[in-house]
Parts: structure tokens; sequence; C-alpha cells
DNA sequence: CTGTTAGCGCATTCAA
DNA sequence: TTGAATGCGCTAACAG
């Protein structure tokens, strides 16, 4: 609760005298007033107002995390270890470069710029943010802005990125489908942005195949909903048609450890009546029997590297590449059954 | 990026009248006033600085949420579920009763005494603290407290805390155990705080062995390191030891199907070869094959029930109970071997 | 109903 | 080497 002033009074100097000293301005300060001085601030305990620091200075050395999805009832994106490992490898990050978080999940784009504007955030780490709304966020917000996993619309911003080479992994997994004897597949989406990076892994797919003079349908895209009960209840009307695909790939190894568990509970033998891949290479694909043959990709590593692009954005160091694209890696486990036999 | 003055200067008012209207306070201006500069506030899409608030009303609407844990080096607690329910559903009660969340996780008391002054935090959640350093938090910080799982060393303060029938939740486990026969085991605990919610489940697993005439050895108390390495380094050598004790009690799901993963990679069969119980009742539970025997408790309620506490606190409305201990219910699987026989 | 003003805690400029 | 004064944006008390 000791402010610059009360310490200046118990130490018998002046308030510009203590602030010299807190900022370590030791060429303007006699070495026995410091040290007097800074007696007085650890005895006190003193911790500075961020409130005025952010009035004078007109920054607040917030960074915002903002976790573009709607609210869901009953359960939280954080759920799925792809988010939390991001969120873990961020708060870390931040923390160490004297940094404070403020974390927010929301689909609102009005929200996130006026909590940006509030706070005067220094920078913000925009998560899954649709790319039409990436433009707004752009021209609405003038700090530095890294996004994760977002895909754009439109050229007029140079966008900061840390995303994954989402059509290659849609590739590879389509590429081992293809090889096990595979001629059909439905993707099925975590999310119904039409513009993350689901669409590039179906896009891949769709690339493969047409290779392989095959056809994989726009239809076969299938964005799952957004919570628990109803995608229970898809899984039930996947097994009622008797999986009028060979293979489910799926966009993230918790929904198919979810679905695969669903399909293990009711009699359903995988890979022997259906075939699962997933995303992400998490324990969640590790875990269940069989094992998810999967797409690996570095989700702490992510959250890293949106942090230290950040931080050089704040310090004004050059940027050599604004669009990281990690890479992704076929992991072949035993979720997808042989079909050339 | 426009202030009160701003607005003001637009809308040819003085700014009192740009803060009534911003305020509602209808009675203190003419509604044509008040429509014109309502008008200009939205067009300007104005957005109050935080930090003067904070400097003219001693606090931020901000709330602290720490999770008091070392930093890991590649990994972070919210990979638990747990925790990430428990973080996934206070973020949503902030943010709806217009609050603003912090995240830290630290292990640092000194950290979060600085952290909570210098953002005239209104009030603070802390996850599994130590008891001794629950006392020192108490003691520095003088707005509303509400910590989670934390067990507390003394009656000095009056502490507010989300808890869990812990000691009930050891003995439900034990109980089941020793009805199937078992006659020994072992904890693993996934936290060394000694005063946290795992001893107080040994206790419970210790009463029931007493209560049946057996002895359970404090050394059967056995915290598990902090790092994934470790971890597996550790279950090698159980492995090796040949399982001196016919089940393994975790602390915690993610635990436990980490543990079960290992084995079953390790040709060990379970739970022929060794029983294994979790804690959580979540996904990594139900995912694994067998599925594991635990212990359920609701976390996303957890973390809602400590926002609706602290928001009580805040308002100054009376909390009839100040330490909530939400209950267990033991959910019986197929990781249990049943030894009777 | 509307305007003026002081002061919150700090950094910064200027003066001593 | 130190001190005094100013202003950041806002609220609230008071004056008109």
């Amino acid at each position: 609760m000791s402010t610059i002033k009360d310490i200046a009074k118990k130490a018998g100097v002046s308030p510009t005298t203590v602030a010299n000293v807190l900022h370590g301005k030791t060429n303007k300060v006699s070495p026995a007033t410091s040290k007097k001085v800074q007696a007085i601030i650890d005895s006190e305990n003193y911790a500075p107002n961020m409130g005025a620091m952010i009035l004078v200075r007109n920054n607040s050395r917030i960074i915002g995390v903002i976790m573009f999805m709607k609210p869901r009832q009953g359960e939280s994106v954080l759920e799925d270890p792809f988010s939390s490992a991001i969120l873990g490898a961020m708060e870390q990050e931040i923390r160490m470069n004297g940094y404070y978080m403020m974390l927010c999940i929301t689909s609102d784009e009005n929200e996130v710029v006026r909590l940006s504007k509030a706070w005067k955030m220094e920078g913000l780490i925009l998560v899954w943010v649709p790319g039409t709304i990436c433009r707004i966020i752009n021209q609405s917000i003038d700090t530095p802005l890294v996004y994760i996993d977002c895909y754009f619309t439109d050229e007029d911003h140079l966008y900061h990125n840390i995303g994954l080479q989402d059509r290659e992994g849609g590739q590879e997994i389509a590429r081992y489908l293809v090889a096990m004897g595979h001629r059909s597949l439905m993707f099925l989406a975590n999310n119904v942005n039409v513009l993350g990076g689901d669409p590039q892994r179906f896009f891949g797919c769709q690339e493969v195949f047409l290779e392989h003079g095959l056809q994989l349908e726009d239809s076969s895209f299938c964005p799952l909903p957004d919570n628990r009960k109803d995608r229970s209840r898809f899984y039930r009307t996947l097994v009622e048609q008797n999986f009028p695909y060979t293979a489910l790939v799926f966009s993230s190894d918790y929904l198919a450890a979810e679905a695969l568990t669903y399909f293990k509970e009711h009699g359903i033998e995988v890979p022997d009546q259906i075939s699962i891949t997933g995303f992400d290479d998490n324990m969640y694909s590790r875990l269940v029997t069989p094992r998810i043959t999967t797409i690996h990709q570095d989700s702490r590593e992510k959250g890293r590297l949106a942090i230290c692009m950040l931080m050089k954005l704040l310090h004004n160091e050059e940027v050599e590449n604004p669009n990281i694209l990690l890479p992704v890696k076929l992991v072949i486990r035993e979720s997808v059954k042989d079909l050339r036999s």
C-alpha cells in the first residue's frame, strides 16, 4: 500500500530520488542515499501502482491472450490438451519476460478491441480467429498482434502468425489411408470456422485423393457439434448408418479419442469396423486402445514461439518470418485397418 | 484512444456530463444531451482507461488466478485436465461477472503479494497452496481470497476454500480395494506439498486399513516426480521390483492413465499383474483400457463455486459456509483385480 | 441540468 | 545530487 511518496517521507528524501533508486539510475543518486532508500523500499515491500503506470506511460505490460471461441456450456476449450499446452507455454514465457497475462475466452471481436484499449495492452495473442475477424481486429488495434493457427483472407495487413503445415498434415493422413487401401473418408472438424486449419487439412486430403484418381466430395467435411452430448448423438447416427466411410479423419486427438471410446463402449471394433485417425499427437492418442494414428505437432512450441515473436515486435526487433508454419509428421499406430488384403 | 475529454469536446459539453452519460445517471442529464453524447461515445468506440480507473477508485476489477506450482520444464500443470477444467470454469464466471482474469502460475508467495498489490486486484483465487504459505498470504493481502484444494495449518485466519472430501475419497478407494481382497497398496501422490489433499487421501486409506486390522505404513505414501521423464524412470523401477504391492493408488487420473499406458507398453497386464486406481474421474480414466476405477469429483464446479464465493465476498454478502467440501463418489471400472478367488 | 476542479501515484522535465 | 512541478484519464464533490 505504500507509495513512492510514503517511502520518500520515511527516507527524508524527495519522491524523485526514490523513483531514481527504483529505476536503478545509480548515477543520479549518491550510494549512501541509494542504500538507505533501498532498505526502506524493501522493508515496506513496495509495489508500484500499475494504474499510475498505465496512466503515465500509456502502456501496461499486459499481454492479452484471447482464445477466440464461443463459451460452451459445461465444457471449456481448455479441456483439449492442445489448448492447455499452448496456454501453459505462453504463461511461462510471458511471466519470464516480465509481462502479465490476461486471459479471455470469447468470440466477440468488439470485446477483444475494448479489452485491449481499456487495459492499454502491449500486445495480444489471438488463437483460432476467423480470417474475416482478423481483418477487423488488425484494423482496430494498433499494438503488436500475433495469431496462432489463423488463416487470413486479405493482403491489406501484415499478419503475424504461428501456424502449422495443416494442408501437409491432411495430405500425410490421406496418403497413408490411400496406401492402406482406403478409398473414402469422412473428415470430422472440431471447429465451425470455415477458414481455419481444419478446411486446410481437408483440402490436403482432397488433393491426395485427386492425385490417386479418387474423389473426395466437399460433403465429406463435417464440423462436429460444440458440446459433448450432441457429439455423442452424432456418433450414434454414424453407428446406425453403419459407417458409409471406411475411415473417420478427426481434426484432433481429443475428438478422435472421444469417438473411439464411444464406439468401443457400443461394441464397435476399431479399426476392424471403422478406421480412425487423429491430429496433434498428444496424450489422448497414446492412451486409448488401439492407439491412434495421428499427425504430430508441437503445441507447446507454438505457444512459446508466439510469445517470442510478440516480444520481438514489442522490442522493435526484426521478425524474419511473420508466418511460421511448424512441421507435421505422421505417427503410425494401430487405429487404421489395412484394407489391401 | 479517445478520452472523456475528447468526447466532451466533440459533443460541446463538459467531461462530467459525458461521465454521467457513461454511468447511466439519466436523472442528471437531459435526454437530448444524453442521446447526442451517447452517439459520439458509440461512434468513437470509447473504452475507459483502466489505469485511471485503478488510480481513482483504487481497485481494478481484476481477479488474480494463481496456480501455485513450480514452473516445470516441458510440461504445464494445465495439461492435467483437472486444472484446465477448473480454469475454464473460472474464466467463464469471471468474465460473466464483469471482471478480468489475470493468470499466474508460480510458487513464489512474494510474487503473488506483489502482483495483487501492484494491480490492486479485487480478489484472488489460489489453487493448491501449502497451508504455511496460505498463512503468509492471508497476512499480506487484505482483499478477498478464495482457495481451492488447500488445507490450512492455523486458526488465526478465516480461510475461504473450495475443497473436496479428500479423506473420504481415500477411504472409498481403500474400502473397495480391501473388499476386493487387497492387503497392501502404494499411494502415488501428484504433489510434493506435504499438507495438501494427497496426504488426506492417504490418511483415508490408512484409516480403512486400520479398521480392517491391516497396516498401511507411512512409507507407502510416495510423491511422484514433477516431470514425465523422471516418472517414466520411476515406473520402470516399479516394474523391475516386480510390484511389491498389489495395487497402485494414484492421486489423479492423469497420472494413473500415464502409468497404466507405460505398463501396457512394457508388457505388464493391468489389472492382472498390478491393480491401479485413479482420482478425479475425467476423460483420462475412461479413455484407457482397462478403464480406471476412480473417485469422481466435479472439477468445473470447483472453479464455478470458487468464483461465486469470491463474488459474495466482493459484494459483502454473507458466505454461509467458508469451507465447502464437494462430495466424492467411487466409480468402479476394470482396473482393479479381484483377489478373493 | 451542466461545468469546474482537485487529486489518485507515478515518471519526467526543469530548477536549484 | 536532490526537489518541485506538471500531467496522464478519470471520478466525485462542489459550484453555478
